[in-house]
RNA sequence: GCACAGGUGACCGAGUGGUUAAUGGUAGCAGACUGUAAAUCUGCCGCUCUUCGGAGCUACGGAGGUUCGAAUCCUCCCCUGUGCA
C-alpha cells in the first residue's frame, strides 16, 4: 500500500480506449497520460482520434500535441517524457492513467528499452543502400558475423531489425543481444496496474470500419492535404488513414477505395496489437468496449478495491 | 438468335495432357517485436486421420467421353461479359 498506484489501459484501436481512460480519470481523480505514436504529434487531429478539447479541458491530458510533426519521436523520447509525467502526477497526488495503443512505447516506458545508441541516420543510409545494391541476405550475413544471437532471431526479411541490429552493434562496437544481457530500466516506484481490453473481434471491426469511414466525413483529405502542403516529409503522414489520404489526393485511388483502404489497415493493425498485448504479463482482461457503461462499472468495481 | 471472350480453392488471378491440393496476390487466423512501431517481418491457410515420416478423401461451371494419366483435349448442356442482330 505504500507505492503509487499507476492504471495503464490498452487493447486495439477503436475498443474504448479513451472514453475509459477519461471515465476513471473523473471517477478517481486522474490524469491521462496517452501512449499512443501518432497522437504525439500537433496538427493530425482527424485520423488520431484525439481526446476532443472539451474532454481535454475536464481531464489533464499528457504526452499529446507534444512534438512537431517535422520531429521524429521515438520510443526512448516517449518513455522519458512518459515517465516525467506520470512522476509529476503521482507528485501532484494525483492517480497516473497510462492509455493507448502503442505497444512498443508502453513497453519502453514499462521495462525500459536497453542502454544502447540512438539512431543513426547516415549509418542506416549506408545499410539501406547495400540491402538496395546486394539484397536482405547480404546485410542479414553481416549480422551474423557481427551479431549471431540477433541475426538467428532476426529474419533476413525483417530489413528494419536487422538495420537496427547492426546500427547498434557497430556503433557500440558490441553485439546488440551482448548489450541486452545488461538488462533494462524498468519504472519503479508503482504498483502497476493493467487492464486490457478486448472486445468480440467481429463487433471490433465493425466498429473500425464505422470510426474510419467517419474519419473521411469529418474532413481527413483535407487535413492531410493541408499536412502534405507544410510538412511534406512529415513521418506520421505515413500512418493508418494519412497515407490512404494521400494515395487518393495523388489520384492513386479513388475516394472509396481510399476508405475501404483504411479500413482494412486499421483492421490489421488492432489484430497486430492484440498479438502483442496478450504477451504482457498480469493483465486484467475485459471482454466488452470501454465505452459500455457495464465494463467501466466492472472496471471501476475491480480499481476501487486497489485505490 | 449468331459471333467472339470467359467460367479455377473465401476473393482476385496464373496454369493449357503427367513430380499439381494446383504459382502469385488479397482477406482470414496464429506468431515475432529492446530508439521508424499506425512500422517491419514470419508461419498456417480444401477436408479427415497421423507414431509428424506421412496416409486417405474431395476439388478447377455440369454431365459424358478420349487417354496409362485431364483443371488442361473432344461432345453436349448451363451461366457470365462484350459485339452484331
Amino acid at each position: 500500500m505504500s507505492e503509487p498506484l499507476l492504471v495503464v489501459i490498452f487493447g486495439p484501436t477503436a475498443s474504448g480506449k479513451t472514453g475509459l481512460s477519461l471515465h476513471l480519470a473523473e471517477r478517481f481523480q486522474g490524469e491521462i497520460v496517452s501512449c499512443d505514436s501518432v497522437a504525439v504529434y500537433r496538427e493530425f487531429e482527424i485520423g488520431t482520434a484525439k481526446p476532443s478539447r472539451e474532454e481535454r479541458t475536464r481531464v489533464p491530458h499528457h504526452l499529446i500535441d507534444i512534438a512537431s510533426p517535422n520531429d521524429l519521436v521515438t520510443a526512448g523520447d516517449y518513455s522519458r517524457l512518459a515517465r516525467h509525467a506520470i512522476h509529476e502526477i503521482s507528485a501532484r497526488g494525483r492517480l497516473p492513467i497510462v492509455a493507448g495503443g502503442t505497444g512498443l512505447y508502453l513497453r519502453a516506458l514499462l521495462e525500459g528499452l536497453f542502454t544502447g545508441p540512438s539512431r543513426s541516420e547516415e549509418l542506416r543510409a549506408r545499410l539501406r543502400a547495400r540491402v538496395e545494391e546486394r539484397g536482405p541476405h547480404y546485410v542479414h550475413k553481416l549480422l551474423r558475423r557481427l551479431d549471431p544471437k540477433a541475426a538467428q532471431s532476426i529474419h533476413a526479411n525483417d530489413i528494419a531489425k536487422v538495420i537496427r541490429a547492426l546500427e547498434v552493434s557497430i556503433t557500440a562496437r558490441t553485439p546488440m543481444t551482448q548489450m541486452w544481457q545488461e538488462g533494462r530500466e524498468p519504472l519503479r516506484g508503482f504498483r502497476i496496474v493493467r487492464i486490457g481490453l478486448n472486445p468480440d473481434r467481429e463487433a471490433l471491426y465493425a466498429r473500425i470500419n464505422a470510426r474510419a469511414k467517419e474519419m473521411f466525413s469529418a474532413g481527413l483529405i483535407e487535413e492531410a492535404r493541408a499536412l502534405l502542403e507544410r510538412y511534406p516529409d512529415a513521418r506520421p503522414l505515413t500512418s493508418l488513414g494519412y497515407k490512404q489520404a494521400i494515395q487518393h489526393l495523388r489520384g492513386e485511388m479513388t475516394l472509396e477505395e481510399a476508405i475501404a483502404a483504411a479500413q482494412q489497415g486499421h483492421r490489421n493493425y488492432a489484430k497486430r496489437q492484440m498479438t502483442w498485448f496478450r504477451r504482457e504479463p498480469e493483465v486484467e482482461w475485459f471482454a466488452g468496449f470501454g465505452a459500455d457503461p457495464e465494463t467501466q462499472r466492472a472496471i471501476e468495481k475491480s480499481l476501487a478495491v486497489l485505490i
